[in-house]
DNA sequence: CTGTTAGCGCTTTCAT
DNA sequence: ATGAAAGCGCTAACAG
């Protein structure tokens, strides 16, 4: 490995001018710093980030830490990356490992040193998981409602836009909603807090709740939601529409009422939450919930910023909007 | 920040001693390591990574850099996720920059660095491009044909995936077949492999080849797939099937359909190339390639570990099977 | 079994 | 404008 030294070496200079020249730091004559290029330049020199970043005490990193690289996390991904480039720093990606009990323990404390910051997806994550992180490192929550008061959190209004979904469908004619992949109780959890915005919907209607229509799914895949939804056909439970609790289960549904003979949006309307980019072009076309992925980014980006000035400020709780997004699947 | 040197003090070691408790690596006496740990877990201690690479000379890290985040890299992602962790190391996504003129210049030698070996998606990198990487830092690039002989790389058999598909469809009575994101000409692009599959198989039938079936689509989104397919339909070129270049620009071609009136498969065939798990549950089911992610992991990481046993090793090619999954979209 | 020394490659601080 | 020395936090190598 060629080092800084062997470029002052062979440029006849102190590694602190070279290191001047790579930074721009301090003045350097023309001549040296040209002496300074060409020794870089001729042995192939580049800076060692590592020893760097244990010098500055800082990397230049941030990590989006979160449960898969699927679906929502990748659409997601990419608006932070962008935030997180206009601030200077790279964004890399980390996938918690599902098969950890614990799925923080996957990425260990010792690796969140590594990032000047870390944005870490909550989904999956228990308070008392939550509870259990100490991190030197500034962290910012991204997910479910209920987090310990000292992290900074970015959630969707989750409620708000299951009702939404939920109450165009019931303004469309829908009067038995499935609410496919959502969770009865109250943990806080995403799907739980998606069951509340679709029982409100009902409420405002003046409709019944009927909690035989809250039908949890296992892992969260298609293959698990379309097999969930055959089942709840196959047992003859009567319903007219599908409210799913991520587009992934939406368009899963989509294909298991296809597999039934039941038609979309005549015999069944179908909504989803997500917005994935392909929800728009599946025939025919599917309704959903957009979380406003550039807003998270913004809001989560600027979070970790402020804490990273000041790592004493209180943390702060910010719930950003979402917008429901009518197309064929409920017409 | 606390250090290895406060926890020695605390315990009243030396900062081996804490090093050898923490890592196994001498044998410790028992009480001895017992105050060690009490230390460690009374300030809260973490080893610095940064200080423990820089000494090492390793990262225990690999990064697989993509071109987005999205749909085809996402899936392979998760596989090669498990074959990195699988060799006792942590994967890290980045993403080249889109904007950047030279993709590479996102992802700078410097930050190779920080990894001790990475797979880079060649896929949006010409010749020239690669020619340029100079890097102390094993690279296996994933994707294309024509890469410079010195590097490690796996590619999938584009061509027998097309052929396979067109073939198929011809033998279902399709004779109008768009390559849909193909392009013509010999640059050894992945869309340009995927037209020579689409080709042969049309030689094969003893099938005239017309150009003008040749579409090349802008930038790989779904809205644009969409557009461009329409104006095709708006054109009025006759067409009774689609192959497209990616599942993302076929299932945009079934939007683009469904909006056209036209009935898939009984108006027109489509097939695409990637297999992403939506297009098995999108109706009527879309008839694609599964470009086989655990192979192509499995050998992009082993010859990344055989680089890292031999630097000198000469570099390997690869390219790995890929498999016709016939669907709803073509039946 | 435990400690001392040296140094990974870089940059901050102080000197010239 | 340039250089020397010190040290970021850790561990290999050598001592005892």
């Amino acid at each position: 490995m060629v080092t800084m030294s062997d470029v002052a070496r062979e440029a006849g200079v102190s590694t602190m001018t070279v290191s001047n020249v790579l930074n721009d730091r301090r003045p350097v004559g023309a001549p040296t710093r040209a002496r300074v290029l060409a020794a870089v330049e001729s042995l192939g020199y580049e800076v060692n980030l590592t020893a760097r970043n244990l010098r500055a005490g800082r990397t230049g990193t941030v990590a989006l830490i979160v449960p898969s690289f699927y679906d929502y996390y990748s659409e997601l991904a990419d608006a932070v990356a962008r935030e997180v480039e206009a601030g200077g720093r790279h964004l890399v990606l980390e996938r918690t490992t599902a098969s950890a009990e614990l799925e923080m323990a996957s990425v260990s404390r010792a690796r969140l040193q590594l990032y000047d910051g870390v944005l870490m997806s909550s989904v999956g994550l228990d308070r008392e998981d939550l509870d259990r992180i100490r991190s030197s490192t500034p962290i910012v929550l991204l997910g479910e409602r209920d987090v310990p008061d000292r992290f900074d959190h970015v959630r969707l209004a989750n409620e708000a836009g299951a009702q939404e979904a939920t109450a165009h469908m019931i303004a469309r004619g829908s009067r038995r909603i499935l609410a496919l992949g959502c969770t009865s109780g109250d943990a806080h959890a995403m799907t739980s807090d998606r069951r509340v915005g679709w029982e409100q919907a009902h409420r405002d209607a003046g409709l019944p709740i009927d909690e035989r229509y809250v039908v949890p799914i296992g892992d969260y895949s298609f293959e698990d939601a379309r097999r969930t939804l055959l089942k709840v056909i196959a047992a003859g439970l009567p319903f007219d529409a599908v409210f799913a609790a991520t587009d992934v289960i939406a368009l899963a549904a989509l294909g298991a009422l296809h597999e039934s003979g039941l038609r979309v949006p005549d015999d069944v309307r179908v909504s989803g939450f997500d917005d994935l980019q392909v929800s728009r072009y599946v025939p025919p076309g599917l309704t959903s919930v957009d979380p406003g992925h550039e807003t998270v980014a913004r809001e989560a980006v600027r979070l970790l910023h402020r804490r990273l000035a000041d790592p004493d400020a209180p943390a702060e709780h910010v719930a950003t909007p979402v917008r429901l997004v009518v197309r064929g699947s409920t017409r």
